[in-house]
RNA sequence: GCCCCCAUCGACUAGCGGCCCAGGUCACAGCCCUUUCAAGGCUGCAGCGCGGGUUCGAAUCCCGCUGGGGGCACCA
């Protein structure tokens, strides 16, 4: 029987880290079988903002790169089937009636259990699972009916979902057999916690995917960080293509045990990926994200300056404040200049033919050979000048890309700024 | 309160009885490189929660404890 998974978020806001890795899981299963992956809403509660809550979670799947099979279906569309089940679960005595509302009946002795494919195997005693409800009194299923109903009418063989759901598994087994459908394979993975060890949530820090993209985060990155939480290969292989997960993921080898969602190893990837980039591909990226960010600069010049912050950035969103003075004026403090390296700088640079990064940096270690200065005491004054800071990509190329006019400039307004 | 799950360096993890006085990655520290900051190279720091078993032999198996997480709705 051919694979088929789902990923079944509630629309009840923005998608959440946690919930992509389960969608990661979900869609590396469903890829490395050749099977499908479907996107399924539930919104057994009537949700205020569905739509929108559904649009933004198709595009972060989207811009994660992790396509869905068929249509995205909703599970309300389903109320109507729900509603002819739990009759028939009525008429063949496998519920009851209740206060308006139905009830599915559970056993009162043994065990419910299953072979879990990351756990192995569960057993919950019977006396436990108390007789749900499947139908509300106004006639809707509730989510642990009509979620098994809609895995049994799609098909699904691989139910793979968040920790949080175990204690679900065995009303859903349950309804499962009344229904009279086939029981699919549980993967229950460990949850994603937050640097304070508690369950990843809106209060701490970026969680939503909007917020990463924002933040300069390459998806690439990103997926890749997600299948390291709860996922390995082997003892040592770290960085992997979208292929590669692909080829090498397998259930067997996700972890039970809750995991630490950790920024910094995050960021550290970002910024392997971010390096590895060919130099257009970076310009690119870097241009559709200053775009997104509101940030109309030239993309020309945007292109030229890619050599210069390429293996510096670790993460898209620094770039403003790190190349942003290739692209409007600067005030530097004016304890980070000192006027006579100033005015010496200009002096060398004016008349400098060509131009050009090696000519530059020539004449200025000559400079500072000849005030008698360290080469690094010298080019911090004129760095702060030109970049307006103290912490900037390479000087010398920096100055060849910003051109003579605004290097003689900024060189003057800041040797003025100096003397006050 | 009841039920379920989990437990290796600060973090993510490898380990499925001897290959482990525990390996990799991030972080951290030191050194090298160096025009700042990065990147890179090298070195280092650091861990099997506790107590019982089983076994010739346990991080690996069993039991208990402790700790953490999740669940017990006419929420999903």
């Amino acid at each position: 029987m051919p694979v088929k998974v789902r990923f079944a978020p509630s629309p009840t806001g923005f998608l959440h880290i946690g919930g992509v890795r389960t969608a990661l899981f979900n869609w590396l299963f469903a890829r490395h079988a050749g099977g499908e992956f479907h996107l399924r809403i539930e919104n057994t509660d009537t949700g205020r903002e569905v739509a929108e809550a559904t649009d933004q979670i198709k595009e972060s799947l989207s811009w994660l790169g992790l396509d869905w099979d068929g249509p995205v279906t909703f599970q309300l569309d389903q109320t109507e089937r729900c509603q002819v089940e739990a009759r028939r679960l009525l008429e063949e005595g496998k519920a009851y009636e209740d206060e308006g509302a139905i009830r599915i009946k559970m056993p009162d002795e043994g065990v419910t259990g299953w072979d879990d494919a990351v756990r192995g195997p569960v057993e919950v005693a019977n006396d436990t699972i108390e007789d749900l409800i499947i139908l509300r009194s106004d006639g809707r299923p509730t989510y642990n009916f009509a979620s098994p109903l809609e895995d049994w009418l799609d098909g699904i063989t691989h139910v793979i979902r968040g920790d949080d759901h175990v204690s679900n598994t065995p009303k859903q087994i349950r309804v499962l057999e009344a229904l009279g459908a086939e029981i699919p394979v549980y993967a229950h993975v460990g949850n994603v916690l937050g640097l304070d060890g508690k369950k990843l949530s809106k209060r701490h820090g970026a969680v939503g995917v909007d917020e990463f993209r924002r933040e300069g985060y390459l998806p690439e990155a990103l997926v890749n960080y997600l299948a390291l939480l709860g996922w390995s290969y082997d003892d040592k292989t770290t960085i992997m293509s979208r292929e590669e997960l692909i080829s090498r993921f397998t259930i067997e080898r996700v972890a039970g045990s809750p995991a630490t969602f950790d920024y910094e190893k995050l960021e550290w990837m970002n910024g392997v990926y971010l390096r590895e980039l060919g130099e257009d591909a970076y310009a690119a990226a870097l241009t559709t994200f200053l775009g997104e960010q509101g940030l109309d600069w030239d993309a020309d010049l945007v292109r030229r300056t890619v050599p210069l912050v390429q293996v510096k950035l670790v993460r898209l969103d620094r770039y403003p404040e790190y190349a942003g003075f290739f692209f409007r004026d600067v005030t530097p403090d004016p304890k980070l200049l000192d006027a006579r390296v100033l005015a010496a700088a200009e002096e060398a640079l004016n008349k400098l033919d060509p131009f050009e990064t090696e000519a530059i940096e020539q004449a200025l270690r000559s400079l500072a050979e000849s005030l008698e200065l360290k080469p690094g005491k010298a080019f911090q004054p004129i760095r702060a000048a030109i970049t307006g800071t103290n912490v900037s990509p390479s000087l010398f190329e920096s100055i060849e890309l910003l051109g003579r006019e605004k290097t003689l400039q900024r060189l003057r307004a800041a040797a003025a700024l100096a003397k006050d």
